[in-house]
DNA sequence: GATGGTTACTAACCGATGGTCATTAATCAA
DNA sequence: TTGATTAATGACCATCGGTTAGTAACCATC
């Protein structure tokens, strides 16, 4: 059945969608304004909040599909068994950071401000679901490369290896270089950063087994 | 010479700081609003004006004595030689992690966002020094961990000891415990991260040593 | 094919925001 | 006492996110 009206809605919704994502993309959640998106979506401002609850709810919609799609390419990359367990954490960690530089206007609304009123509303929203994926990808691929360590100890090894994750990103997120030109420059460093991290992290375990294994009292 | 205008104004200017200052602790900064802070100061929201360009030039100005705060505090513990330079290292971090998450909501402005905007006015501005100080003892710290480390490597390690610690601090950034809370709670696996860092620095250093030593051609 | 309800949309409006400006009133040097 | 300087203010501005009453197109039903 033709329907018009959910045919021109739909529509509508989509206009919207892509107005604000190249608007928030381009100067930021909070400097544009609903009255800008409604102009660029060929729209009254009033009718995007027949769609959308809330400018912030606006902002959700248009982050799950990316961070979908984020989710597919670092899961594409754990599979890839022909790389070394190594080269698949750096590639993942360089696709974590590239995206997230790459939406850096949003960024800071995954991971951080708003997952608190977001919960209030419903307990366990698909974006935080998504956000748990991810940390759980990353420590997955940081499994992989450290064998030894399982449980707790790898919890906190994750946890330590997000924040430096993190803190890259938050580090360049107002930078006012394109993604790609930090990339280029700074992706050896990452790597660096993940190497070392690594070390750190094998070393760690080799010296908590030999004070077992030395049964060092005091 | 008694000049009342100058006291006068001098009061109302303290005051309009030390309200601002227990309000955007409190609440944050986008969520108070001058005539908030003016009520507060006892004054009409325009005075502030007079004594503050806008609502950022009030935050800056309310900044740049606590950073000063916390970085005479780093420096009283890069001086305390009973120490070993690794509890340096860790106090040094635990001090600049508990200050950034007491001073949350301003954490931001200080180090990410706003500092684009300041350069454009005065390029050598305090705020920015100040910045670059609190990088410098950091780095000075880890020196004093890795002293086979100097130049571009010594660097290099500075900054992944950064990410981490920026990371720490954005991941609980919006948390809703309280500083002291996360501290207690959180403190053992702060100093978990500073050691593994140290020891893959330490590890990297080595490798690369072999690696120049065993004369590894391919 | 007129009727009545639903749907998509909008113009006008709301309170509140950060910020400006003409004006007032106190203080100062002469 | 006078005239300039200064701190402080109240009225005002454009704009924001968001609401509401109302319009017009659409759709199923009689």
């Amino acid at each position: 059945m033709l329907r018009k009206q959910e045919l021109r809605s739909a529509e509508t919704r989509r206009d919207i969608l892509s107005a604000a994502g190249a608007l928030f993309a381009k100067r930021g959640f909070d400097a544009v304004t609903m009255r800008e998106i409604a102009g660029k979506a060929g729209c009254s401002h009033t009718t995007i909040y027949i769609h959308f609850k809330d400018k912030e709810a606006l902002l959700h919609a248009l982050s799950m599909p990316s961070l979908q799609e984020l989710k597919q390419r670092m899961e594409s990359i754990l599979l890839h068994h022909d790389l070394s367990p190594e080269e698949r954490l750096k590639g993942i960690s360089r696709e974590f950071i590239h995206f997230c530089l790459q939406n850096r206007t949003m960024y800071t609304i995954f991971f951080e401000a708003k997952s608190v009123r977001v919960d209030e509303e419903r307990p366990a929203l698909p974006i935080n679901q998504l956000r748990n994926g991810l940390f759980r990808l990353l420590q997955q691929a940081l499994q992989d490369c450290l064998d030894r360590q399982r449980g707790d100890l790898l919890l906190t090894s994750a946890r330590i290896f997000f924040f430096t994750i993190h803190g890259i990103v938050g580090t360049y997120t107002y930078s006012e270089e394109t993604p790609e030109a930090l990339m280029d420059r700074l992706s050896s460093t990452f790597d660096e950063a993940v190497d070392v991290l690594l070390l750190g992290f094998r070393q760690q375990t080799v010296l908590r087994q030999q004070t077992i294994q030395g049964g060092t009292i005091l």
